[in-house]
DNA sequence: TTTAGTGCAAAAGTTTTGCATGGTC
DNA sequence: GACCATGCAAAACTTTTGCACTAAA
């Protein structure tokens, strides 16, 4: 094996590059903040961590990076019930969300295999499916626990 | 057949009754605002045609039955990409949605036979899953001809 | 008559925008 | 060096809240 690519999270600067887009310090920053976050986080959140963290980065810059960020398909923007707007730094593959409703954490499912009946579906109604989420919501081990 | 009781919309009066809330002549004109629109609005667009229709009604009062009928069960919400938090009048039946991405239309699609494989992807990491939603956008006909 | 619900208007958030300046490629 | 991206601050929206008043049960 010559590479160990397949799960290794991609470098921030090759992120950028790889969709054509400049790979400025604050773009790196706001990337490597989500890359700290283990769930999702929403714009304001990731503002305050970073000016915290001591970084002079701008409101503005931040909503304007996770638009092109989740537009360009770097990272995913899921929405909560109330109808928060969050952002995560997910694999490239197709997965879909579960996440608690107790904590927020969140963990990706893969091996989705809705494409078949996301298609027929679509298709009874005379659409063409161009894309579907699945959004699972439960409790986890350790807040059943509690 | 006695009844056509299976797909007859329920009157608004019986639907607030039924989860116990005062059936108010506010939230009867919601939900009859809601029952016109085939697909979905926002709390803002439904105060905006309710009081070009001379209902007095007030925008909190909106946005207060809305998240009340909301939390009830009574109304479906649904969030668009880009965070925006529309609101339907469905069947009481389990379904998920399939939206069109050009012209907004929602169809609702029946007969979800996910529940096994969310409760075993949620098992699989250690959560009992509560809920979940599909949503799957697309084409309709009508747009893909245009 | 009691209590829940409403309207209004103010406040609290959240997100977007304009424009001069600075940093990438 | 050209052009994209940023910071700041104002503006535009969206949603929530307090409180006196009204109406449902």
């Amino acid at each position: 094996m010559a590479k160990t690519q397949a799960q290794a999270p991609a470098a921030p600067g090759e992120l950028l590059a790889g969709c054509g887009v400049r790979a400025t310090h604050q773009r790196v920053q706001v990337l490597e903040e989500l890359a700290r976050e283990a769930n999702d986080a929403t714009a304001y959140q990731l503002f305050e961590r970073l000016r915290s963290r001591g970084e002079g980065i701008g409101l503005a810059t931040v909503y304007r990076t996770l638009s092109l960020l989740s537009e360009q398909g770097v990272i995913d923007a899921l929405t909560h019930r109330g109808g928060e707007l969050c952002y995560r730094l997910c694999s490239a593959a197709h997965h879909h969300h579960l996440t608690c409703s107790e904590c927020h954490r969140v963990v990706e499912l893969d091996g989705c295999n809705l494409g078949d009946w996301v298609s027929t579906a679509a298709a009874a109604h005379g659409f063409t499916a161009t894309e579907h989420q699945v959004e699972v919501v439960g409790v986890c081990s350790d807040c059943r626990a509690a």
